[in-house]
DNA sequence: TTCTAAGCG
DNA sequence: GGTTGCCGCTTAGAAT
């Protein structure tokens, strides 16, 4: 081997920071893709082997690695064990599942033809050291990768440190990937790497148990670092000290502190085994590595490996020693390490082979689960082969596959439209499956070409699209079929402007939804691949992207048929998977009841529309083009350049850089925050600028988002704007809006209140907006059982002006604002699952404040504490909570080890269960109204849904009868099902436009 | 495509 | 293995 030279590229790897890492990586993933089917965990496995491959491959930060070297922990005991023995005495076992894993990932680096480097005696952290400093005095580049600080000191000219993301991007706990160089460690500790012991002998380890000097955090310990010099010269000059505390603790604990230093200290000189140059990074033996990875059972990377070195997998036999039946690991059940000498000599009485799905008999099993997976099974079964859909040209065909279609009682429905908006869309073709496999393609509105000359003509072979509607409205309209489909609102609300409805359907999405909320995408994609293990062929295939992007009904008919029936296919094969799931799981009432018939109510709101006034918007929208010319001339005035104000960038280096400005926080990328609560903070100080952003900012938000957009949203035919709602897009049961979102229009300040006075009434019509009074309040005194609270509602008191009063004990009469605002801010901060930091965030106040009001609060209070207990610990053990009607959502990270993302998942699931429980109620009502409003010969029409508000448009001479329907159906939503111990309360009023209604 | 900010309940 | 930070969403524009 070549002796390690300058231009060498080498990753030391610290491999048991690498394990966990993907350790706790996987456990945020399903946990279903975390064992293999003897029931072997292989989540970090597979994870781990993920990101070898990147490295093999593309290196990291920009760097090809040509050597390579992952590196293990031998033992616990080395020479900090002697020296102290309490050195990491206190960590806790590695977890259960983890323990079957590390042997394997030595087994992982072997198959990518790496050598796991370890050696008896020694740390990762002290080879990884003596290895840097070998290749750094060649002159060779080094990239330690880890994510333990300790190797921090290591950095040097030639040497980076190195840490790859961790967590889930958006969500707490999460950390970018980071690359520090010398700069990087001064930023991070103060002092520069050669240094880094110094301070941590000061601050100390508690997950290593390193001692330090007990009061020293970081910014002390590099403070004093760079005064004294080092650890010897402070402890030798404790006497200059000024702070008589801190010159007496660090007089105590010198001991402790020299101690620390010599344990965290790395050094060059240690002698490895294996010499640095045997890592080069070899050719990649892919069937080698294939044959691990199928033992395994990664069907991901398998796939990937074989297609990134063109070798077909399905040739390549599983690793016979690892694969589920072999030796070695069933020795990994059975918790031994193959790689072990002191393997027993009884492999041959190894455990009896766990069962596996294949292995149960599914005849017998008649239980629902047994059921559910015996209906998988077949679904599974036959394969999906996209070439054999019949295309139906000629109404004696179709006549024939609708007669199937009428003695199977189910038909899966795929329509195929000219436009995503289902306002506008033509329908191009229909793609209809009766069985698994037994799929066909109708194409009723494919043009002849795409050029100008042969464009306009419809494609030869196809239906007249009223002949095939015609004879379909039979099958749609009856009871005996069964329609099935995945995401049926848009279809419906199409078929509707062809003046078809459906009767009698399933809707796979919403079932996915119901059974799997939180845990689990609802896309026909992800489901197919989940639940089938099918690919499906992809949208942006069919279309094409960029410039080739060519319009749905230009594509030709033969592709659309495969792509459209293979939907049809897929849908009913799920629907075969997951209606079993229903009974099984008891969840059928939640589906029927909360999902299922909201379908064609919403579709029915979409279709509706609201008016807006677009004179109005456009006025405003030159008022506001106006400020913010004037606001941005200020600003330049004040700045002495001009500036792009859009620009969170730019605004920080005028704030932070020019100004100098006293900066706060930092974002997740390192770059100055620059958001409303930063500004105002300054803005308070005095500083007219931030305010004057402040100001852009919002009039900028009103103009770009509404103002200008809402008119390019109105139909040309109805000449009104029409949303569309996703019922499946939230954990928590609540609906969204979008395109445009009718669900955020300015409500909270003056200028933004303007718009909302642009959606209006037709003549001769008004606005009702009923909405429901602090109803999550009263969820949450209603299911923690508060007796106070509950007593509160019942007597109708403003609720926060009683809960200050019960706090500070301030008369409710006379209640100053600023007192009721608080209190105020503490009951919204319950229903968010309040912490002391977020609350102290909410009303400007210290954390100590804070958190002295929430105590008080539960002590005044205290069934919330015991609800917020008693969520946490349900959703430990369930994995789930539920509203108070049972359906279920998911919170599958609230186990997660990474304390701010368990914490996170905490107060989600106890947010959830009223937020959910609120969603569930409005949903009722929405689904009652429309039978209420018929009963009583109203014609007024449902348009929106805001979350605890519902708006109609009302004929002016039914208004008076029409607002007691609507109130009394929203305030009795939940009966007969429960039965609330606290009244709901809903407003109900009328007004020419929504600012005035509501 | 990702990040940051801002709108709503 | 290191420490965050009040729940649920969608949209727009700049930066990458």
């Amino acid at each position: 081997m070549a002796a390690i030279k300058k231009g060498d590229r080498i990753f030391l790897v610290d491999g048991s920071s690498f394990v966990f890492r993907a350790y706790f990586q996987s456990m945020n993933q399903d946990r279903k893709y975390n064992a293999r089917s003897d029931g072997l965990p292989t989540g970090a496995v597979r994870l781990f082997c993920v990101k070898l491959l990147q490295f093999i491959r593309d290196g990291a930060v920009g760097i090809k690695p040509t050597h390579l070297a992952i590196i293990f922990d031998k033992t616990e005991d080395t020479f900090r064990r002697e020296i102290y023995p309490e050195y990491k005495a206190h960590r806790p076992d590695p977890p259960d599942e983890l323990i079957p894993q590390f042997p394997l990932m030595r087994e992982a680096v072997r198959a990518f033809g790496l050598i796991p480097v370890e050696q008896g005696g020694f740390e990762a952290d002290d080879i990884i050291a003596a290895y840097a400093c070998q290749a750094a005095d060649a002159g060779a580049e080094v990239l330690i990768v880890s994510s333990d600080k300790d190797l921090m000191q290591m950095v040097r000219p030639g040497v980076t440190f190195y840490d790859f993301e961790s967590g889930i991007k958006g969500k707490p706990g999460y950390r970018p990937e980071r690359r520090l160089d010398r700069d990087g460690v001064i930023e991070k500790f103060g002092v520069p790497p050669e240094k880094v012991p110094d301070v941590q002998a000061l601050i100390g380890d508690p997950t290593d148990n390193v001692p330090g000097v007990p009061g020293i955090g970081i910014k002390t310990a590099s403070q004093l670092i760079n005064e004294y010099g080092d650890l010897e010269s402070l402890l030798a000059r404790t006497a200059e000290i000024k702070q008589p505390k801190r010159r007496e603790t660090l007089e105590q604990n010198a001991e402790a502190a020299r101690l620390s230093k010599k344990l965290v200290t790395l050094d060059c000189n240690m002698k490895v085994d294996t010499p640095l140059e045997d890592l080069v990074v070899p050719e990649l033996d892919a069937k080698h590595l294939l044959g691990f990875l199928k033992a395994m059972e990664f069907t991901a990377i398998t796939k990937r490996v074989s297609d990134l070195y063109e070798v077909d997998a399905s040739q390549v036999e599983a690793d016979p020693r690892l694969a589920p039946d072999g030796s070695a690991t069933a020795d990994l059940l059975a918790g031994v390490d193959p790689d072990s000498d002191e393997k027993p000599a009884a492999t041959a009485s190894a455990p009896a082979k766990p069962k596996t799905k294949k292995d149960l008999d599914l005849g017998a099993d008649l239980t629902p689960q047994g059921l559910a997976a015996q209906r998988a099974a077949t679904a599974k079964s036959a394969k999906i082969d996209r070439a054999a859909y019949t295309i139906i040209d000629d109404a004696a065909k179709l006549e024939r596959f609708l007669e199937r279609a009428f003695d199977g009682g189910v038909l899966s429905i795929e329509l195929l439209t000219s436009s995503p908006d289902p306002m506008v869309a033509e329908i191009v073709g229909i793609a209809l499956a009766i069985a698994p496999g037994d799929a066909a393609y109708v194409p009723v509105g494919h043009r002849a070409g795409n050029d100008l000359l042969s464009g306009g003509g419809l494609a030869p072979g196809q239906l007249p699209v009223r002949d095939v509607i015609a004879r379909l409205a039979p099958l749609l309209r009856t009871k005996g079929v069964m329609k099935i489909g995945h995401d049926l609102k848009p279809d419906i609300t199409v078929l509707a402007q062809h003046g078809l409805d459906v009767v009698s359907f399933d809707d796979i999405q919403l079932i996915s939804y119901v059974l799997d909320a939180g845990r689990e995408s609802h896309g026909l994609d992800s489901l197919a691949e989940a639940h089938l293990g099918h690919t499906r062929l992809k949208h942006g295939e069919l279309i094409g992207k960029g410039r080739d992007r060519v319009a749905l009904d230009n594509i030709d008919i033969t592709r659309a048929a495969a792509y459209a029936a293979e939907a049809a296919d897929v849908t009913l094969r799920l629907w075969r998977v997951f209606k079993p799931r229903l009974t099984a799981e008891r969840m059928t009432t939640v589906y029927e009841t909360l999902e299922r018939p909201l379908v064609p109510v919403l579709s029915r709101m979409e279709r509706s529309g609201i008016a807006i006034d677009r004179a109005m918007l456009a006025r405003l929208s030159g008022d506001f083009a106006q400020t913010m010319a004037r606001v941005d001339d200020e600003i330049a005035e004040l700045a002495g350049e001009r500036f792009n104000l859009g620009s969170p960038k730019q605004l920080g280096d005028i704030l932070f850089g020019k100004m100098q400005l006293p900066g706060g926080s930092k974002t997740a990328t390192g770059a100055w925050s620059t958001r409303a609560n930063v500004l105002e903070e300054l803005a308070e100080q005095g500083h007219v600028l931030p305010e004057r952003i402040l100001e852009w900012r919002q009039v900028s938000k009103l103009k770009s988002t509404y103002t200008d957009a809402l008119p390019t949203y109105v139909n040309a035919q109805s000449n009104r704007v029409h949303t569309s709602y996703a019922l499946a897009a939230t954990t928590t049961g609540r609906l969204s809006s979008s395109e445009p979102n009718l669900q955020n229009i300015p409500i909270r300040r003056e200028d933004g209140r303007k718009i909302r006075k642009a959606f209006v009434a037709p003549k001769g019509h008004k606005l009702v907006s009923a909405d429901y009074s602090q109803i999550e309040l009263r969820l949450l005194a209603e299911i923690a059982n508060v007796p106070t609270l509950r007593q509160a509602f019942q007597d109708g008191v403003d609720i926060h002006a009683m809960t200050a009063s019960e706090m500070f004990g301030v008369p409710v009469k006379d209640m100053p604002s600023d007192v009721r605002r608080r209190a105020k801010a503490i009951n919204f901060g319950i229903i968010y699952g309040i912490s002391a930091f977020g609350l102290a965030n909410q009303l400007a106040i210290g954390r100590d404040e804070a958190g002295a009001y929430i105590k008080k609060y539960f002590e005044r209070f205290p069934g919330i504490r015991d609800y917020m207990d008693e969520t946490k610990a349900f959703c430990r053990d369930h994995g789930f909570v539920a509203t108070i009607f049972g359906r279920k959502m998911h919170y599958p990270e609230i186990k997660a080890s990474n304390p701010s993302l368990r914490a996170f998942n905490e107060r989600a699931a106890i947010n959830a269960r009223l937020q959910g429980s609120a969603a569930d109620i409005i949903r009722r009502a929405m689904i009652r109204i429309q039978p209420a409003l018929d009963a009583a010969s109203l014609s007024a029409k449902m348009l929106l849904q805001v979350h605890d508000e519902l708006v109609f448009e009302v004929p002016d001479g039914e208004v008076e009868k029409t607002l007691p329907v609507v109130k009394r159906v929203m305030e009795e939503a939940p009966l007969p099902a429960v039965a609330l111990r606290v009244p709901l309360q809903v407003d109900a009023r009328a007004a020419d436009n929504w600012d005035e209604a509501h």
